[in-house]
DNA sequence: GTCTATACACTGATAGAC
DNA sequence: GTCTATCAGTGTATAGAC
């Protein structure tokens, strides 16, 4: 009876818990990704979570804390699916097609998340450091080789034209994250500040990117 | 003699008068560009302008208005740039490889610049608003629709493949700035954080966008 | 125009009761 | 774990002397 009063309580109380940390994280995320480490306000989060102050200080002890989980969050989102496209071993315009479908959409699932790694980033690079030190997987430069190489191989083999890998990449990245982080840019700019249209303009923009860099690398 | 007395200390005057103002713009384009608005700090910015708080809310009244006038003129720089690409009269394809030339340029005289806007504007969009108001001609958007007039022309001439303007903008644009912004990430991720290389990269990498767009829009 | 001194609000963080 | 109350520090902005 008591015991069971205890079990009771007690995983009632890991499943509070984990209730409370996670609103904070959540609300953290929302607060941070959309003001950044300056501009947000614990107090602000807080509220956000439905908490007070003091309870955010007893969960992370310090606003740098917070952040930098819900960077490393942001972090790992982003940077590990744009290397592991590289690591199949299907085709090369096979993989690319694939890979902008689905970044594409993560994009559209989180729009705010590269504009505040850019931002953060250009700001305090050193936050990359301590990040590449736990995770040494993300600095694996060896999957760029092999990319290059599988690249060097269809280019020999009459598929692809000669390119570069780096620039490849790079491009590939630019042309789908562009739109996103500049959205209120070129939103305003060449769409008149209409949203609707905006949106049709980033449906439609999966296929034109492929059809560009099919044609530019296809030999 | 009183009379050259007035005028030399006129002219004294308004001299120092533009020197200040300008040491103090030029010390807060640092500071916002770097910290942000909500970053920056007018403790810093009197400082770097060799000046004290006190004279700095005599010239720009409040926070926000310098910043507005740091946006503003960082806005300038970049935008009409790219909407003036496509005013002249030559060949898509030449105007392009001009265009890529000289905006790569300015993005690596001004390399934070972009990702000051794409931050400062995702987190307040409306800056945009009076900004529009005030400059009409940034959002004539009879420019890009004579751009893409002029591609249909020499699509239907057999110069170029079939291509949406502003798709082709966007990724134009995008291949530029991306590896501006993205800069600490493509570093530190395929550069294993070599500095130097990654500048190597930078100064080949106008050829390779203009090859690689040329190959994928040319017929 | 330029300075020193200061008002006043806000923010991150902690103490202590429950 | 969660709250109220509060502190110490920092930030923008102004007052007033020169």
């Amino acid at each position: 009876m008591w015991l069971n009063f205890i079990v009771n309580t007690y995983s009632f109380m890991t499943e509070h818990e984990k209730n409370t940390e996670q609103k904070i994280l959540d609300a953290a995320e929302d607060v941070f990704l959309h003001k950044g480490m300056s501009g947000a306000r614990m107090q602000e989060i807080a509220d956000k979570a439905g908490i007070n102050k003091a309870l955010l200080h007893y969960y992370y002890r310090t606003k740098d804390k917070l952040f930098e989980k819900v960077f490393e969050k942001a972090f790992k989102i982003f940077i590990p699916k744009v290397t592991g496209m590289m690591a199949s071993d299907t085709p090369v315009i096979e993989k690319i097609k694939f890979f902008i479908d689905n970044y594409m959409d993560l994009l559209t699932r989180h729009p705010f998340i590269p504009a505040f790694l850019i931002s953060e980033l250009n700001r305090n690079p050193q936050i990359l450091v301590s990040l590449f030190e736990k995770n040494v997987q993300l600095t694996r430069n060896d999957i760029i080789k092999n990319f290059d190489k599988q690249i060097q191989t269809e280019v020999k083999a009459g598929i692809l034209k000669s390119v570069d890998a780096r620039n490849l990449m790079v491009s590939i990245v630019g042309m789908c994250i562009f739109p996103i982080v500049g959205r209120p840019i070129i939103q305003g700019v060449l769409f008149e500040n209409n949203k609707k249209d905006y949106n049709e303009f980033l449906g439609q923009r999966k296929e034109s990117i492929k059809e560009f860099i099919v044609n530019s690398i296809k030999a």
